[in-house]
DNA sequence: CCTTTATTGAACATTCTGTACATTAGCGAT
DNA sequence: ATCGCTAATGTACAGAATGTTCAATAAAGG
């Protein structure tokens, strides 16, 4: 750790950009029929059970509408085929990290050193794997062996790169080389991988120690001794 | 860069295993009739070229037998179904990985440093970047958007995590805390990351550089300048 | 309560799957 | 060059999934 501090309040940016009152639920309830949204989440259950189960794959739409005790053609009321279902509840789940990533980009490496140096967790951060969390099974399911390929490159653009370049030095971030293009994508793909790890094996750790892990490791050369 | 060293010759490890006569081919022409590794191979840029045009999904045995110009009756000879298909080739390529895994494993950190402390590119990164540029349009097909969620993971797995691993301190090698596994997680996908941006770009750096790039990237934290 | 709209069940043509078999073509070895 | 073996071809088939349509029913919302 190089990061030396004495302020016991965090910098500035920490606490001047206010969260908007957080949203529990996106669109679903907002002026939709009932039965549409009741049919939509059967379908989004079943979704996931079946994507765990057998893999996307070899999902289909039958099976899709037995499981979530629909008829065939209510599916093809809402979805043009189980592909476009996916990718409705993938792009809501996108949408809702949209606003989480808005106020990450406002993060600076010196408001990070100030936690980390502390040890205490970003809020930012752990409002970021409090969400992750809301949408457990459904990221188990996408990010798993039955998932979507690309799922996590879109999770990994809208987050982690985002999160990368808010700290990245100024002089690269406006005119980066291409190594700075590998740095960026290196430090993008271990934060997504963090987070692959964390959904694979349950989220064991809370949102607050993994976002400590999260900071942590922004800090540590690969090489050197771990101080624990 | 914090690495210091004096000698001019690489540490005993890195000349001291010797590299295997590489087979350029695997087991394709080893006693298969000619007509199967035809069909095979047709089948296999078959597969390449629908994955990269629609996608593994939506690709049905007809469409690869015309555009492999084969029966369809031929593919079933061969394949159970195409996912055995892909199995089949992403099989042969992991096991091509494991023979350089298995010398890469013998990797210490002080070998490594040496050459990253004379900007000079490791042997063992130069090779695996060479076989990786040899695979370029089915790893391209494989790891891009109609390609196979489950690859990447059995990539970073033979290879990427056995890397850091090799390099990872002893105490925490043997006796991994949670935050270790995070850790060893976090800089595995960094380095599949940086393989996976390789590919997606179309492999505009020679194996060299990127042994140089990946070398790098291990010595520099996020925060800080790059020197370039 | 009444209008609107989602859901249901059934039917349909089309496409893909996996298997089978007799025939043809090509490989490998003598 | 010839012969035996085996892969590839063409065709056919049943079973299943797809995507669409429509009249009848059920349940929302005003």
């Amino acid at each position: 750790m190089t990061v030396e501090t004495i302020e016991t309040r965090p910098p500035a940016q920490a606490t001047a950009v206010k969260a908007p009152a957080p949203r529990t639920v996106r669109k679903s309830t907002r002026g939709e029929d009932r039965r549409i949204v009741r049919s939509k989440n059967a379908l989004r259950n079943a979704l996931i059970e079946l994507m765990e189960e057998e893999g996307f794959d070899s999902i289909t739409v039958n099976e899709l509408c037995a499981r979530a005790g629909l008829n065939r053609g209510t599916f093809y009321n809402h979805f043009t085929d189980k592909d476009n279902l996916l990718a409705t509840f993938e792009d809501d789940l996108i949408a809702d990290l949209e606003d989480i990533q808005g106020r990450m980009a406002q993060l600076s490496l010196v408001e990070l050193a100030w936690y980390v140096s502390r040890r205490k967790p970003l809020p930012i951060l752990v409002e970021l794997f409090d969400y992750l969390r809301s949408q457990s099974s459904f990221l188990h399911a996408v990010m798993g062996d039955g998932g979507d390929v690309r799922f996590a490159p879109r999770l990994r653009d809208s987050v982690c790169t985002c999160l990368i370049q808010s700290i990245l030095h100024e002089k690269y971030r406006t005119n980066p080389t291409p190594f700075v293009e590998y740095y960026v994508a290196f430090f993008a793909n271990a934060y997504l991988g963090i987070i692959n790890r964390w959904v694979e094996t349950g989220m064991q750790e809370s949102s607050e120690e993994m976002a400590l892990i999260a900071q942590r490791l922004l800090f540590i050369k690969p090489g050197e001794s771990i101080e624990l």
